[in-house]
DNA sequence: TAAAATATTTAAGCTTACTTAAAAATATTT
DNA sequence: AAATATTTTTAAGTAAGCTTAAATATTTTA
């Protein structure tokens, strides 16, 4: 299956996951950065080719086959980012930006010589979970968005949600990283702002940030 | 550039390098197992980029970009294999598929992160040489090919100069791998075999085997 | 060196993955 | 609910990177 494919299918799936699950065609096309056009014909193609079910007008749904491929593509992105985080100095978002593309040059089995190397870990250092071999995610997400926690708790960052690399930056900036402690010092309801404590600074961040922070509480 | 360019002054590199020289059309089709036409249409686009020198019937000449984009790809095929080879417990085979896709998604940035980690090899599990950033190659090789060498003395690997899954494994089972010495026992000039002797087992190989092993005098 | 074999080039055509423009359907706003 | 805006689909077209078939040039062999 070609680039574009996996690409697409990827597409599929994040898109599913997210809140809004929007799964049309236009917002598939916006994700991969091509027109409606382009987007309603693949969608048709790979319907022929069972990897997702297409309806005129409708939500793009994949079949398991898609979803298999998805998860696929996703693994062996999550696994290259874990390498290469682990392996060098390199930024999340230029991390990230190599996984984009070594996702779909890498054979299973390097995958899975990837994943030994590293223990077979759970969660890439975006905090999210890394599917295994038969494309199954085991673990259960407890976390909640940042805009979603109480003030005067404390928590840990489980996830960073974004492919931007404005956000990255800001986030290694001030310590926004994977497993660090934060206080929420104050909610701003009426703004949708967030005032939070770290490493003994306190940052003040819009919805924006906040929607795509991911947190455990504290014990 | 695309991945068909990539590969295409790759091609051209490779062939130009070998003895016979041979960097017609056909040869590279061949190469790349795409059809003469095909290598023909594209050495004519080739040329507009100013990659490669195109006269109708004559060998194809990479200019000075074109060897440095050729150069350029080739470091990375051969970092990546020293890096999977290093890393993960993999036939030279399947270092050398896996790095044949992993060459043309990967930055110049993720290159030089790897030949650092690496402690900046000079040359890869091969024993072929890896150029530097510049696209230059600055070592010396002094290697002859088995073939060449003398009755009754003692060598040592340096290169095994092939892409052919059976000829690896044939390697790999009898300790034929760089940096591993070898007796010459016996040259038969008139079959053209040569009995070597190699972890006190002597084999005998013909020219095919000679031809690409390369090795240099052990003192 | 002429004939035969081989290689290269040209020409026409195909598939993939896109594009833009216009038509048709759906969703939103008033 | 009608009018408007947005999305989706259809249709036609493009570029890249191939293919096969036929024409042309080069190389080999007898």
């Amino acid at each position: 299956m070609s680039v574009a494919i996996e690409n697409f299918v990827k597409a599929i799936y994040k898109n599913g996951k997210r809140d809004n699950n929007d799964t049309k065609p236009g917002s598939i096309a916006k994700e991969l950065g091509i027109s409606n056009a382009a987007a309603t014909d693949m969608a048709k193609k790979l319907a022929t080719k069972d990897l997702l079910h297409y309806q005129k007008y409708q939500k793009l749904e994949l079949t398991d086959k898609g979803t298999k491929m998805a998860l696929n593509v996703v693994r062996k992105h999550r696994l290259w980012e874990s390498l290469l985080f682990k392996m060098f100095d390199m930024s999340l978002h230029d991390i990230h930006r190599e996984a984009e593309l070594l996702e779909h040059q890498t054979s299973d089995l390097l995958a899975n010589k990837i994943s030994a190397y590293l223990g077979n870990p759970k969660f890439d250092p975006h905090g999210d979970p890394i599917p295994n071999e038969d494309g199954q995610i085991t673990t259960t997400d407890t976390s909640i968005a940042m805009s979603q926690t109480s003030e005067g708790k404390t928590y840990i960052i489980s996830r960073l949600m974004s492919d931007d690399k404005e956000f990255f930056d800001f986030c290694a900036q001030h310590g926004l990283k994977y497993g660090n402690t934060i206080l929420i010092s104050k909610q701003f309801t009426t703004n949708k702002m967030t005032q939070i404590l770290i490493n003994n600074n306190t940052i003040i961040l819009n919805e924006d940030f906040t929607s795509i922070i991911y947190v455990n509480e504290h014990h």
